[in-house]
DNA sequence: TATCATATATCAATCGATTAACACACCCAG
DNA sequence: CTGGGTGTGTTAATCGATTGATATATGATA
């Protein structure tokens, strides 16, 4: 494996000025740049990062910890992460917390470990005074945690005022909000409150509120809280899920009960996940900006690391996307 | 931040001494080891895995490469990878090539640089000799390429029999396969092939094949080619789609064309991929054993970096989970 | 008593790149 | 002809851990 020594030999130079180019600092002849590629391509030579991080005390990785990776709505999440580090010349290294506590923590010393140049938690149980003085910025994504550096959002309580609006200007009037309310607070919560509210400002809506476990989310099989659910509040005619995970599964429930979507029961999901709204009848949902909330996190992170200002909290508009459901 | 001589320091014993309690190498007495685990707490060491990477000359990070990683398929195959990189003491570098070659070969040169213990490539586009002396294992997951170290895949080829046994005991007589066929080999062809040869081994059933390209493997959008498909086979009685992103648009596709599943048409996926089979109708497929698969490359790469032998190709069996589309 | 296994220290090189200090050119402009 | 900008070389320290050589000091064992 040829170093930058061999690079500056074959080059006929020294390896500061090697080095120089591979940095770009000071003064460099064009002629000189185009001779230390030629070499580093006739020797295939490929950077140490090892080397570079330590030299540099910093890595170009950046850290992410969600909860669970094949959940559609963090594999989403994850993939527009990539796609962002990638253009700002990050590497990913990612783990999932599976919601425990213990192993969160443990990821976060591994990303010290690594030396990343900042983290993404989207997974809020850890202590949040083991997040201080970790020596790389710390953003949250639709988590709270006070100790973190930075928290990126999206606008859950309008979100869920959205739905209501739909599903009471869609003749609901017997509604009902599904998901949410786990022992962690988290700005998901914020749509349920958006959707209750909403809905108390309408005298002749009646409206009904079940929350699932955090553990659900993680294995997504909600059906035991939608069946609970389904048996108390059976004339239901319109349904805020807090996903579409939980929106399809409610959807799947109703159509065995032989209720029909949406003649019978309009129903609206969040997230805007693929490929779960390609699917019959396609679902209304509330589309979060997950491309752009994940941009932002990789900015944010970036402009920690040089040094300059960066918005504390980011929060994002949401939009309802109508489809077939409502 | 604390280092290694720092611990020795405060637990007054030599770096050395320090080094193998970490390392669990040479004579170590217990009182030691236990002085130096505490030095290490007081001080809250974390030890600097770059510097322990470039004397190494290997880091602990594993390089995984796939095409979308929104894709079900890949973020399960992920889950199960992260899976059992932490048993194992790895952690994820991960990228996505989007079926771009030449991002592919820019992410294979990001593993070299950070000198991986090992590469695990589910995307194929690579030239494969650029995965010669790379300094470290390269297993393919689902993907022939002849310079790589190591295959796994499933058995495709069985899995396709199976699905066509399914269709045609259940009474199919006009079955199609769809999906599979891009221009690139792969192993997931043989589920194609060995669903054509079952068929063909019963006089009375007719069938049709249809092809995909491989970009809509990646943005997951079928609806051309299985539109096309139900024109040109409209009295089709059994379908079997070469994964459930496509089998669940099939059933999308038939319920508006008004043909009921299963009941006119029985429909049958691959992969097992939730939350994809908890939908209504739950989808008939067959079953990958992704964690098993995930956790044989990453023994692959341990023993390869061992130097212990491994096995060049690893084939695992699929099974049939019958739900309620056939 | 001699030997061996255990346990630790000291020292220094090494991994591969970064970077600062300093020196030496050259060329151009004032 | 002199000062300043440009371009490069040399040298050496540094980042933090690993590792091998060598030395020393216990005990226990033969």
């Amino acid at each position: 494996m040829a170093t930058l020594k061999d690079v500056a030999k074959e080059a006929g130079l020294s390896v500061g000025t090697v080095s120089r180019v591979l940095n770009n600092r000071g003064y460099i002849s064009e002629e000189t740049r185009e001779s230390v590629h030629r070499a580093m391509k006739r020797l295939n030579y490929q950077p140490n990062e090892m080397a570079r991080s330590l030299s540099r005390q910093r890595s170009s990785m950046i850290g992410v910890i969600v909860p669970n990776i094949a959940h559609p709505y963090f594999s989403m999440l994850i993939s527009c992460l990539e796609n962002a580090f990638h253009r700002e010349g990050y590497e990913m290294l990612l783990f999932a917390s599976h919601g425990k506590a213990d192993q969160e923590e443990e990821y976060v010393r591994a990303c010290v470990s690594n030396r990343v140049a900042g983290l993404i938690l989207c997974t809020g149980s850890v202590k949040t005074a083991r997040l201080r003085n970790l020596g790389f910025p710390v953003v949250t994504f639709e988590r709270f945690l006070n100790d973190a550096d930075a928290g990126v959002e999206c606008d859950n309580y309008g979100g869920g005022v959205l739905a209501a609006q739909e599903l009471i200007s869609a003749g609901c009037r017997n509604v009902a909000s599904i998901g949410g309310g786990g022992d962690v607070s988290m700005p998901a919560d914020g749509r349920q409150e958006g959707f209750l509210e909403e809905c108390g400002r309408h005298e002749d809506v009646r409206v009904h509120s079940f929350s699932c476990s955090v553990e659900r989310i993680l294995d997504m099989e909600y059906l035991p809280e939608i069946c609970r659910f389904l048996e108390q509040v059976p004339d239901v005619d319109g349904v805020f899920a807090n996903s579409d995970v939980i929106a399809l599964q409610v959807i799947s429930a109703l159509q065995k009960k032989g209720r029909k979507v949406p003649k019978d029961v309009r129903v609206i999901g969040y997230d805007d996940v693929l490929p779960l709204n390609i699917i019959n009848p396609a679902l209304t949902t509330i589309h979060q900006p997950v491309a752009e909330m994940a941009e932002a996190c990789v900015m944010i992170i970036k402009k920690a690391s040089q040094g300059e200002s960066f918005p504390v909290r980011t929060i994002f508009h949401v939009t309802l996307v109508r489809r077939e459901t409502t």
